[in-house]
DNA sequence: CTATATAAAGTGC
DNA sequence: GCACTTTATATAG
């Protein structure tokens, strides 16, 4: 492994809860969603184990702020910029998920389909899960084809809150 | 509601 | 590199 690469984190309020944004060099790494800051401290060591985890300086505020924004439906999620690694697999269904207009959902056929993977509707699934920006990636839009919500990673509740906000907007 | 089908990622060896 | 296990599903019975 190489030098360990910097993450700034902060923390910021949420109608759904209290969140941790991880930025790199390049831009947002993670956005998680938590109960307390402690939580969210260990969610991240815990998913970026040896990269070095700096807490947030003066001028980190105005980035969370715009994250916070962009959570609560004031924002584009277009206007962050942000630094998604994972397999090509991956990055192809979190750029599926990112054309989901907001108030609306996409079966997860569907995006299996939008992705040129017909099929891979449970692969899509995982991908979702792995998805580390929560939010910013529109894994919530993601039903079952009956129109059930499915899962969360970060709780069903959760997801069910920012459907309820997106389709009511 | 339960069982089966079926595709892909994750993990371990 | 290969095989096994698990999955935030879909579909049929």
């Amino acid at each position: 492994m190489q030098s360990p690469e910097t993450l700034t984190y902060g923390f910021g309020d949420t109608p759904y809860g209290r969140i941790v944004v991880a930025k790199s060099a390049r831009g947002i790494r993670a956005v998680l969603f938590g109960e307390t800051d402690a939580a969210l401290v260990a969610e991240l060591k815990a998913r970026f184990a040896g990269t070095d985890l700096v807490p947030a300086g003066i001028g980190m505020t105005r980035m969370i702020a715009d994250v916070v924004s962009v959570v609560r439906g004031e924002a584009a999620a277009g206007a962050l910029v942000l630094d998604l690694r994972g397999s090509p697999f991956q990055m192809a269904v979190w750029t599926a998920l990112q054309a989901i207009p907001a108030g609306d959902t996409a079966s997860y056929s569907e995006v299996a389909e939008a992705i040129g993977k017909p099929g891979a509707m449970r692969a899509v699934a995982a991908a979702c899960a792995a998805n580390p920006v929560a939010v910013l990636v529109p894994c919530h839009r993601v039903v079952r084809s009956n129109g059930a919500l499915g899962g969360y990673h970060w709780g069903v509740n959760r997801k069910r809150a920012l459907l309820a906000r997106e389709t009511a907007a």
